[in-house]
DNA sequence: TACCAGGAGAAAA
DNA sequence: TTTTCTCATGGT
C-alpha cells in the first residue's frame, strides 16, 4: 500500500462526506454488542434489535446472561440470524466477564486483548478489531468487505488478500493513529453505502467521474 | 422477484 | 488447505 495514496483516499472521502462520528453507541459495552449484532447485517436492523433489547433489560453482560437464549433471540429478531447471534452474544458476555469486564480487558496490551477477543467463539477478526478500535481506542485498522471492494477498484489492493495482510498494509501505510483509523473505516463504509451499494456488481465505480473517490486515481 | 447488508463457523471438496 | 454452505430479517 502506497502511504501517500492511502492518505489521499482518506482526504478525498473526508472532503466528500465529512466527519462520520463513529461508533454510534453510548458506551464501550454497547459498541461491543453492536459489533456482534452487525455481522453481515445493515446497521438500521441492529438499531431495531438494540431498541428491543434495551426496552427489556439493562444493557450489561450480567443482564444479557440472565436472559434465557430464546428470549434473547426474540429480542434480536430484527437484526437477522437471531438464533446464532443470541448464542454469540451470550458467549461474548461470558468472555467479557471472564476477562475481568471493561477494566480487566482495558488493562491488557493490544495484542493480548486481540487474542482474548479472538478466542471468544463468534468473534472473528473484523468484530475483534471493531471492538479494539471503537470500544478500546486501540490503533487497529478495521478491514471489511467495503475496504476490499473500494481499494481493489482503486487498484490499491488485488482484493483477494487475507484479512491480516490488508490490516497490516493499512497500519504500515498510516502508522498507529486511532482518530485516523476511526474516521477512515467509517468513511469507507459510508462510501460503500453511498456509491458501491447502488451498483454492487460494478467493478469500476470508484474510477468513474461521478465517484467521490475518482479524484485519487 | 432478487439481491444485499459494517461475518463467522461448520461442512464439504 | 481452500471453497461452499448456513444462518434470517428488512430495505431497495
Amino acid at each position: 500500500m502506497n502511504p501517500e495514496r492511502c492518505r489521499t483516499v482518506h482526504a478525498t472521502l473526508e472532503a466528500a462526506y465529512g466527519p462520520q462520528g463513529w461508533w454510534p453507541a453510548q458506551t464501550p459495552f454497547e459498541v461491543m454488542v453492536g459489533a456482534v449484532l452487525t455481522q453481515n447485517t445493515a446497521w438500521t436492523n441492529v438499531e431495531r434489535a438494540l431498541e428491543r433489547l434495551t426496552g427489556r433489560i439493562e444493557l450489561t453482560a450480567e443482564a444479557i446472561l440472565a436472559l434465557d437464549e430464546a428470549a434473547l433471540a426474540d429480542a434480536l429478531r430484527p437484526c437477522g440470524y437471531f438464533n446464532i447471534k443470541a448464542r454469540r452474544l451470550r458467549t461474548f458476555c461470558q468472555g467479557f466477564l471472564a476477562g475481568g469486564g471493561l477494566a480487566g480487558l482495558a488493562a491488557l496490551d493490544t495484542p493480548g486483548l486481540r487474542r482474548h477477543l479472538l478466542d471468544i467463539p463468534g468473534v472473528g477478526p473484523e468484530t475483534a478489531d471493531d471492538i479494539l478500535l471503537y470500544a478500546f481506542e486501540r490503533p487497529v485498522f478495521v478491514v471489511d468487505a467495503y475496504t476490499r471492494r473500494v481499494f481493489a477498484r482503486l487498484g490499491l489492493l488485488r482484493g483477494d488478500e487475507g484479512y491480516e495482510t490488508v490490516r497490516a498494509a493499512f497500519e504500515t501505510a498510516l502508522g498507529a493513529d486511532v482518530p485516523l483509523f476511526n474516521a477512515y473505516h467509517a468513511l469507507i463504509v459510508r462510501h460503500g453505502k453511498e456509491v458501491c451499494r447502488t451498483r454492487p456488481r460494478c467493478q469500476t465505480c470508484c474510477l468513474s467521474a461521478g465517484c467521490p473517490a475518482a479524484a485519487v486515481t
